[in-house]
DNA sequence: TTAACTGCAAACCCTTTGCACGGTG
DNA sequence: CACCGTGCAAAGGGTTTGCAGTTAA
């Protein structure tokens, strides 16, 4: 059957929270100290449970990339490309104008170098 | 110390032309394989261990790509980017004409996206 | 002969799963 | 009151490490 019903819990809840508010791409252990604020005795399993779940809602986009386990960010906020702080270990989304490489980078932060990441198929 | 001794054994050769014979990044699994062919017991953690040797000797690049595990190229075949082909599983390096996004790709496989990855710092 | 290298197995880390209990609808 | 969700602990999969024996130089 694909008619699962998905409950509200507060972990749950909380969960989604921390995530939104984090308001970047953020790892399993991030959201699990992030939500235990709300939910003290919060299971690792039961936030990554709850990251597939959401997942396959569409409620939570993963984001991966080179090298590191996969984060995962609320669809909203969403946007083409990655920008990786290597000095603070946290990801952003941005929108770069990608005709001329001058991605419009978080307030701050400066462009070290990218790296463009192609993806297709064999089709001989 | 800094000055420590590398010796040539039968296994890290094997390690050695087996990545240079793949042409392409691969993976530890994949280099055991294909290892195994000359060095029959070679063990998993040799594996490991001559790839950690060899990335500091500067003898192997790693490649980190989005979602997976990294592999390793023989340095002389480094290119700036990457192509991963999603049916096969298969990484290539590539030398892209970054300017207009048309990079060329190897012989056979078509483009379905790409993805451009910033990397830099926090300078406040 | 010295000390780097190897194979095996155990240890690790991160993620997933099994189970009994608790909570939602 | 079904049955989904949770916490805990055990199991998995991939990588690293400890150890005693092997081998390059």
């Amino acid at each position: 059957m694909n008619s699962k019903i998905f409950r509200e819990t507060k972990q749950r809840n909380a969960i989604k929270r921390a995530i939104e508010a984090a308001g970047r791409p953020v790892g399993p252990k991030e959201i699990l100290d992030l939500a235990c604020g709300e939910v003290p005795n919060l299971g690792i399993a039961t936030v990554y449970r709850n990251i597939k779940t959401m997942v396959e809602k569409g409620e939570l986009d993963p984001v991966e990339l080179p090298g590191q386990a996969p984060r995962y960010q609320a669809p909203a906020e969403k946007k083409p490309h990655l920008f990786i702080c290597e000095k603070t270990d946290r990801v952003f989304t941005i929108d770069p104008k990608a005709a001329d490489f001058k991605p419009s980078l978080p307030e701050g932060f400066v462009l070290e170098r990218f790296q463009i990441i192609c993806y297709g198929e064999y089709k001989k």
